[in-house]
DNA sequence: CGCGCGTTTGACGAAGTTCAACCCTGGTGG
DNA sequence: CCACCAGGGTTGAACTTCGTCAAACGCGCG
């Protein structure tokens, strides 16, 4: 069953090898001298702001990993409405499947690296890497889990809450490494992203920010960067204890 | 690696041999003449109608699979707002999870009977059967594209819309079998559980199913049943083209 | 019979959307 | 070099949908 494929330069192996976020991804469940077949697995792309990746309902042929930047997945329906149902940054895999076409679509939010993954070649990995199956489905039940508390937040929370949720989640989950900086929300999409992602209007998410401003919970430092000034509050409004 | 369990009766891979929803669930993965260790590796228990079978962040030590009745699936704010995530019914699994807690609840909607394994039993079976992983992998694919659904109805669509998508998807994921009466959806759950799954609330579900009602596009039974009349302009309604 | 639970219906109010105007910033071209 | 323009963001006022509160209904069960 185990297919060996054949490494055709040093270039290839060397770009998994040098990989520096290997370690966060799927990719990781493969051993250091087997890189070469998971190089010669994948092609690696650049992608500019704003490049559709995955058109909904066409047909699923690839299997991307995010190496650099973010990228936003959504729904939309008929008439135009849509919801991102979650945002994929760097050592975030997208685009499984099970049916023959893909059921949302995806599109870059800023400058993009992915490295892309053929069906086939797919099919291969987890046939011979029971690892890197092991791993991916693990990645799959936490993103289940994210939607859940999605789902929590968008059935049954207040705009405020929205808000202070999704700031808080950006902080912990992909915090600001530079010293002093350390509660630094980053927020590389536009605020129509963010509406679309918390089920709101992007006049709703200005006026929530603006009011979480006004009473200093945070500090804008410009439109895609803002400073937690008290995590505690922000935690308590995310979690809805601001009036029990 | 592969670890063999001994057999110690023969009613237990009786259960599993004649068990009539196994090609429905992951345990199809299991070839018929080992039907011994998988049901050596579970327990069958039979539940009433409102018990927790997963608390809300108790420790994962079970994984449980539906043979018959309905499970809810929900997550909850500390001042009780409830978000239910899904209904896990016959040939549906619950309660996979990375962290070492669950981060959901799970409670009985009416009489159910599950499978359960416990947590190393379910390690071997998917260490020891590439194919029951691979089964699972899918299954929880196919999870995550439902929930990602559920977001598109939470966060964009309206409440008729909701119910609309609600009725319809219980009519094509569950037809009723007895002859000329293919349009009835069972409706096991209170209006509280399907608020509580769309977001809205009671009154507003009452509302909204009263007023499809007064239009003939459903008919009711009674409270817990439905026959639709019209599957197209549900349809319709479900993917938001009332007005367009 | 009467109690309790789940459901239905109505009147009212609040949260968030819609519509519209305005502002700010960065890029382009005269 | 600066003016203009376009796109994203903010703010305000009116409106709509859905939630809240309250009362009544119906059904099953002790």
């Amino acid at each position: 069953m185990r297919r060996r494929l054949v490494l055709n330069g040093g270039e290839d192996i060397h770009r998994c090898l040098v990989c520096e976020i290997r370690d966060q991804s799927v990719c990781n469940a493969i051993d250091d001298n087997e890189l070469a077949i998971l190089a010669k697995a994948s092609k690696q792309l650049s992608l500019p702001p704003a490049t559709t990746l995955i058109e909904e309902g066409s047909a699923a042929q690839a299997f991307y990993n995010v190496t650099a930047g973010t990228v936003k997945l959504f729904k939309s329906l008929p008439d135009g409405r849509r919801q991102i149902t979650g945002f994929a940054d760097v050592g975030h895999f997208l685009g499984l499947t099970n049916a023959g076409t893909y059921s949302f679509g995806a599109e870059t939010v800023n400058t993009v690296q992915v490295c892309r993954f053929m069906r086939p070649q797919l099919e291969i990995l987890l046939n011979d890497y029971p690892l890197f199956e092991r791993r991916l489905l693990a990645e799959v039940t936490d993103e289940l889990a994210e939607a859940q508390e999605q789902m929590l937040l968008l059935g049954r929370k207040t705009a405020r809450e929205r808000v202070a949720s999704f700031l808080l989640a950006r902080m912990v989950h992909r915090p600001c490494q530079v010293k002093g900086e350390e509660n630094i929300v980053s927020l590389p999409m536009t605020r129509v992203d963010i509406a679309d992602y918390l089920g709101l209007t992007i006049e709703t998410v200005s006026r929530t920010i603006s009011s979480l401003r006004r009473e200093k919970i945070i500090a804008g430092t410009d439109h895609h960067g803002i400073r937690v000034l008290s995590p505690t509050r922000l935690q308590g409004l995310a979690s809805g204890q601001e009036h029990s």
